[in-house]
DNA sequence: TATTTTTAGTTAAACGATTAACGAAATGAA
DNA sequence: TTCATTTCGTTAATCGTTTAACTAAAAATA
């Protein structure tokens, strides 16, 4: 049988409310009588019930993280580091994670995940793009909810996010620096908020130059982000014969691709064209060369959320707040200063 | 406020009482009332609570679901398809799981996860490989574990197992249908269980087709199974001069640093060497050539672990069982007949 | 008809915590 | 000395379920 407050009450001669009081540092009690409960915890081995706690607290400890099929799949690791990172900081406050997929095309027949039709939860976190209609049922729950790197384009939330357009003018200015003036910008999934970011920081580190902005130099009609579209934005460039000296992608998978087009039609990475990507991904370093880029700290964004979350549940009168979390400029191989 | 059992047994005119009974399908009640109170419980759209309902079952409805960070974070979305089908098949029981990782290194000054001490949940499921100290702490609580994809060297447990040895048969069989006799095995972490049973289902082949086994052809030595050690691997077979017209890897990492070998010493896949792998990674498929290789359920690695989970908590009595998942060769292109 | 059995539901205790309200003893103020 | 405060705990209600034990009415049996 497990040890209850009740043992723990009888070994130390007091009453479970005492005992109850001393857990929550009740300075009604004396020191001595604590001393005494606590020994008597320790030598129980006692651990409250979470389920007793949260039934007569009103609260389950428990955090919904939702992510969508797909992003959890994902090969590189970064909805699962964003995981990490929100149940690692979940110990903190003795919450729990409880993490569930949904269906990436989630449509009217899909429930949502039990955890908030059962109210299991205190508040969800939901990681990565997901439907619109997701967001619908959710708001039917007098739950808070928290995204992470998305916002969604109507309503206003709270959410931890990218500081995109800083890493986008971060990476650009980069290669300013360096010398480059014919900066070429690929992206693809613009409605995409991060995406869009990225590519709002880079306008803005060229008008803060005084680079004219080209629309030639920019490709931002390929519907996906991967490295196929990196690769295929960029051949569409040169095979427009479109000369630029260096690249900012929008991500590092578009980046990949980009430099895998540069290699096949001859071009040297980065003698004659210099690379910059945007998330860190673990393939980057086994580039050649290794890519240069704007390092997203993955655990961070989902520690921030977590924080984020505790605040809301202590004040539910708080606005709606939003989070920006830095990213930073990681130098590696495939940027060089411009050559003559 | 929350709906409760009371407002659905107001509203229906009866007791509380007989609403959990109309909850859980007691006959007692007679059918005019459970329509009554169904329609209630419909209307109010109650949800019982989990908190109130396992304090007085004594069971928390959770299950833990341990991984190592490396696993957790690997590229290959291996052990995090294994979590995604116990997470699916747990919606099944309306158990929720708590997913939480451990250092890889595992030490004495490392706690075991929250869940376990706070005993917040009915029993546990580790996937992968741990460290026997994560296991000797695990004892001492008074809760059921199962092991996903390793059976530690020592004791007796619950397990759902590859069905290594039947895979690394079919595996070897299936070079020796197409006529090859000189098949070279390399593998890596001989000690892990998975690693050495492929190995024996090895052997086993050779021996039931009457090919002599020859230890020459085999690499056991490697520390890792990764891409590298393949290509140690293969190259220090091939540096040795030993002639071999197949091989089979202990998995797809290895195969593909196999691969990458072989191509650098300029033998043709699959005309002169063939070559099988094991577990089936996605990037199998992007090879050069695609790798036939030996395909492991990771969803229903996940799913059986459940299901057997809930069969130990619902009768304690049982004996360990293990469950043996089976495997399924997938061919591709590395395979061929044998060319004289 | 009287008695037993079955049916259909209720009452109330229990699960393991928290906390408002209360109270006895010690301390302080008048 | 008397009354008011403070200190240190306790009592008891409560959270939302489940279920053993009970009961009243109906049905079956003698």
């Amino acid at each position: 049988m497990r040890v209850t407050i009740k043992d723990v009450a009888r070994k130390a001669g007091v009453s479970t409310a005492t005992v109850s009081l001393v857990l929550h540092d009740n300075r009604r009690i004396s020191v001595e009588t604590r001393k005494r409960v606590l020994k008597a915890i320790h030598e129980l081995e006692y651990q409250p019930s979470q389920l007793a706690r949260g039934l007569v607290m009103k609260q389950t400890g428990n955090i919904g993280f939702i992510l969508t099929e797909d992003h959890f799949l994902r090969t590189e690791p970064f909805y699962t580091r964003i995981f990490l990172g929100t149940e690692f900081e979940a110990r903190e406050s003795s919450h729990f994670v409880l993490l569930t997929t949904i269906p990436t095309q989630f449509t009217e027949e899909n429930s949502l995940p039990r955890f908030v039709t059962q109210q299991s939860v205190d508040g969800i976190i939901v990681a990565g793009k997901v439907p619109q209609l997701l967001i619908e049922k959710l708001k039917h729950y007098n739950m808070p909810f928290i995204f992470i790197d998305y916002y969604p384009p109507k309503g206003d939330y709270s959410a931890v996010l990218i500081d995109n357009i800083h890493g986008g003018m971060v990476a650009t200015e980069h290669l300013i620096k360096l010398g480059h003036k014919e900066i070429a910008f690929i992206g693809g999934d613009m409605e995409h908020p991060s995406i869009n970011e990225r590519y709002i920081g880079y306008k803005m580190a060229l008008e803060k130059h005084g680079i004219r902005y080209r629309s030639e130099l920019v490709i931002t009609s390929e519907e996906a982000t991967g490295k196929e579209s990196g690769l295929h934005a960029v051949c569409s460039l040169l095979d427009r014969d479109i000369k630029f000296s260096a690249l900012f992608a929008c991500n590092d998978a578009m980046a990949i691709g980009a430099m895998e087009c540069l290699r096949k039609r001859g071009l040297k990475i980065p003698d004659q064209v210099s690379v910059v990507g945007f998330d860190d991904i673990e393939s980057d370093v086994f580039q050649d060369p290794p890519l240069t880029t704007i390092a997203v700290p993955k655990f961070d964004l989902g520690i921030e959320a977590m924080r984020l979350m505790r605040e809301v549940l202590a004040n539910k009168v708080r606005k709606n707040k939003k989070v920006l979390v830095p990213v930073e400029l990681v130098l590696r191989k495939s940027t060089s200063p411009l050559k003559k």
